[in-house]
DNA sequence: CAGCAGCTTATTGTATACAAATAGCATTCG
DNA sequence: CGAATGCTATTTGTATACAATAAGCTGCTG
């Protein structure tokens, strides 16, 4: 994308993502051109893909306001999320090759030491995570289902503070991964499937739980 | 979406479909705009569209091509199409109204006299067929599978003529939807969803043939 | 006081001019 | 002769002016 246009689409997702676009509130192009520093038309160009990918809702007389998830909504895109996940994991199984399996391996180690340190380094770690869930969908080849994870992996980012779960959730994903590793290493797409299914379920309550504390330290922060 | 951005994106759109735009050919936005009898603004609406839909790619200087499909990747996105759909009907199963079920049924018995009779109306089949499978996704009430199925329905319609396989594979269909209806009068969400891959897969198959048979013919009619 | 008509204003859609980037070609130099 | 370089033409990106549309008033009328 070039300059303008890709400016202006990571502003207004990284305001939605902050909350400083809060959900619900309408959103009208030029104010953004202003807080972006470029013309309507690559903010348009970004509002229509914020659209595509659900960030953004227009009405019936095409006004843009900033979607507004519950719970039910997050439920519903983890469930998919865990489906097309599962079901990239069963493809990487047959097609993973060992060069990827090793990098597999080493970003699994680094995200292990970058929470078993006393002072735990949990943007390494959601960094090293993202790179190992990358491998598997780039072992599986189907640009198509790249496409649709894109649209519900970066999804339920809107609450930036309690994101990185608790440490004990970080070392179960250690541990999912792992297990995905010798999944992989036997060629078992079944089973990578399976462990698939729970890294990212789980990966939902754990997610469904710091929402609900995320939730109400800002009612108590609104209530002061 | 608005007039001349609709007008744009349908007929590149139904360009794309009927071959008028070779696969693999470059597409350039003011020859479009030319052809749509609109400016390069909306045109560029729709390729945004269209690129997302992946029926346009670019290469990396933002040149846009025709997407050129390999059998293979028909066969990923009708893999993608049957998760999703046989998810769709696990999830339709258990919420499904009678009065939707009933228009199920309606709509069932329709596409059967459709093509029950000396002459057949396949688009009336079609038509029928596809407000089918529109009730079930509304059943299954999850407006990101909604759109992300979407996003593999309509792709495959690239071949025109032989889209209407054979009779014997919509008297197929028809059965299999009946299998269906049973499984959601049982709310069998396994059941349906069981019955929706074969249904998606043995589509897949149907269609394969029907598209070597097409390519088959389009190669003669280069020769003659 | 409810509801509607017509005006005003806010917002998005479209066209177009111009800027930036890139590809293709020709020319030159090793 | 091949590769690199600079020029030109083509194509896409951005800004902006203007058109179309819809929302929100205001005041009228039953």
């Amino acid at each position: 994308m070039s300059r303008a246009s890709e400016r202006a689409y990571n502003h207004i997702r990284s305001m939605i993502l902050s909350g400083e676009l809060q959900p619900g509130s309408q959103i009208r192009e030029e104010a953004l051109a202003e807080l972006c520093g470029v013309s309507r038309t690559p903010v348009r160009d970004s509002l229509r893909r914020l659209e595509a990918e659900m960030f953004i809702r227009r009405n019936d007389s095409q006004r843009s306001f900033v979607a507004d998830w519950s719970l039910d909504d997050l439920e519903d895109a983890f469930q998919l999320r865990a489906m097309l996940e599962a079901h990239a994991a069963k493809r990487a199984a047959s097609r993973i090759t060992r060069e990827q399996l090793a990098r597999l391996r080493m970003h699994n180690a680094q995200l292990k030491q970058a929470i078993d340190i006393p002072y735990p380094d949990v943007p390494k770690f959601l960094d090293h995570n993202r790179q190992f869930h990358a491998i598997i969908l780039a072992a599986a080849a189907s640009e198509r289902l790249a496409n649709m994870l894109g649209q519900v992996t970066e999804q339920p980012v809107v609450l930036r503070t309690a994101r990185q779960y608790d440490l004990e959730n970080l070392r179960r994903s250690h541990h999912e991964h792992d297990e995905l590793l010798i999944a992989f290493d036997k060629r078992d797409g079944e089973w990578a499937a399976a462990v698939m299914t729970g890294h990212i379920r789980r990966a939902f309550h754990a997610y469904a739980e710091a929402h609900s504390t995320d939730t109400e330290i800002r009612k108590s922060n609104l209530a002061a």
